[in-house]
DNA sequence: TTTCCTCTCACTCAAATGAGTGATTGACTT
DNA sequence: AAGTCAATCACTCATTTGAGTGAGAGGAAA
C-alpha cells in the first residue's frame, strides 16, 4: 500500500516539483497539493494522508495553524514542516502545534524521502541544526522557549532584578558594551523592543 | 479591674510622660514600659497587659516584629501602635502583622484614651489620615497595599505591557509630562528607582 | 472655609537606553 | 580545513528616562 501524502505550500514551483518527485516513486502517492491550507482540516479528513508536508509561510492560514488543524481533524496523520526559516519562535510554536518533523529547504530530496520513512517509523525528522536546538532547550530547566543562552539567561534574571545594564556588567564582570550586546539580543529573541517588554514576558511567560 | 497597660517606646521623655498620664487615671494600671521591643514575647506572657502601645521605630526589633511578637504570645491583647510616621509600607506591614490600631503621635492624649477604649470594645482606633488610606486600599479590587491611587494603578498596567511613557500618554490622553510625573509617583510609592523595577515588583507582589 | 489629595501640566539636565554596525576569540561540528 | 555560534568588546546616534522642582484646578474632608 503506498505511502499517501499531501503537500501545503504556496511556491507553485517547489510544490510542483515535489509533487512530480514523489509521483515518480512507486512507494508514494500524492493525494494532493495545495498552495493554502485554509481547508486542511477537511483536506485531511477527507483525503486520509498518512503524511503531510507543510510549509509555514503561506497566504491566509499559517502553516502554524495548518498544523493544528490536521492534527485535531486527523491524529493519526504525520505532518512535516518543510519551509527555510529556522525561526526559533515559529519552530516552537510548530512543535507545540504538534508538528512531528521540520525539516529546512535546504534538505536534499532523498533526505526528505528519509524523512518520510522516518516519522512513519514513529520518528522525528529534523535538520541537525533544529534537532539541536530542540535539545537545548529541554537542557536549561526553565520553559527556555526563545532558546536563550545560558549567559543571556543569566543576564535577563539581573535585568528582572531591576539591574541597569551598567550593574549587570558590574555584576558579570563584563563590559558595559557587552552587557548592553547580550540585552540587545535578548530582545531579539523575545521579539521586544524594551527591557522593560523584556521583564514583562519573561515574568508572565515564566522564561526565568 | 484597671486596664492594664504597656508601653514600647524608645523616647525615654515621651514614654515616662505617657506613663505618668496613665498612673494617674484610676482606670488605667501601669503594667510596664520599655524602651526596644526585644522581649516582647516574654512580657506580654508575663505581665498578661490588655492594651500594648507600641512605636515602630525603636533600636533592637522594630515595632513591627514587636506587634508579631506580642499576638503571637498573647493574641488577646490589643496592640496600638503610635508613631510619628505614617509611612504606607509600615503602616501596611503593622496591620499584616496584626496591629489592631493605628495612631499618630500628633493624636493628643485624651484621643489616646479614646483609642485604648476604642480597642477594648472591639472598634480600630485610627486616626483620620490612616483611616481612609486603609479604605481606600480596599477599594481597588487587587492587593493594593503601596496604596496607588485608580490612576496610578492605570499607568502600572500600561507600564507593564511595556508602554513607554509616551505610548502610556497617548493611551491615557494626557500629556506625556502627566505620564512621567505618575510614573515618578508608582516608583516613590513601590520603592523603586526605575520602570524596570516596578514591573519586577508589580507582578513579583502580584499588585496588578 | 480651609486644608489635603489627586490629577494635570511644564521645564531642565544628566544619564540610560535602543539601534545599528562591526570585529575578535575560542569551542565545537562538519 | 571550513563553518557556525557564543561571548566578548567598541563606537555612534537619536531617543527615552529618572530626578528635581514647581504649579494650577477640582473634589472631598475636617
Amino acid at each position: 500500500m503506498p505511502i499517501r501524502v499531501i503537500i501545503f505550500e504556496d511556491n507553485d514551483k517547489l510544490r510542483e516539483s515535489l509533487a512530480y518527485l514523489l509521483k515518480s516513486q512507486p512507494e508514494y502517492e500524492m493525494a494532493g497539493d495545495y498552495n493554502n491550507c485554509n481547508d486542511a482540516a477537511t483536506i485531511a479528513r477527507v483525503f486520509k494522508p498518512d503524511v503531510v508536508l507543510m510549509d509555514i509561510d503561506m497566504p491566509g492560514e499559517s502553516g502554524i495553524n495548518g498544523v493544528r488543524m490536521v492534527k485535531e481533524a486527523r491524529p493519526q496523520t504525520s505532518v512535516i514542516m518543510y519551509t527555510v526559516f529556522e525561526d526559533d519562535e515559529k519552530l516552537f510554536q510548530c512543535l507545540c502545534a504538534g508538528a512531528n518533523g521540520y525539516l529546512l529547504k535546504q534538505t536534499p530530496p532523498q533526505k526528505l524521502f528519509d524523512g518520510i520513512q522516518e516519522v512513519l517509523a514513529g520518528g522525528a525528522p529534523m535538520s541537525h541544526v533544529i534537532a539541536r536546538k530542540v535539545l537545548n532547550s529541554f537542557q536549561h530547566g526553565k520553559s527556555n522557549k526563545y532558546f536563550l543562552t545560558a549567559r543571556e539567561i543569566e543576564v535577563l534574571q539581573l535585568l528582572i532584578k531591576g539591574y541597569s545594564a551598567k550593574m549587570i556588567a558590574a555584576d558579570l564582570k563584563i563590559t558595559f558594551d557587552t552587557a548592553r550586546s547580550h540585552l540587545k539580543n535578548i530582545y531579539q529573541k523575545l521579539h521586544v523592543n524594551s527591557g522593560k517588554e523584556a521583564i514583562g514576558k519573561a515574568l508572565g511567560e515564566h522564561i526565568v
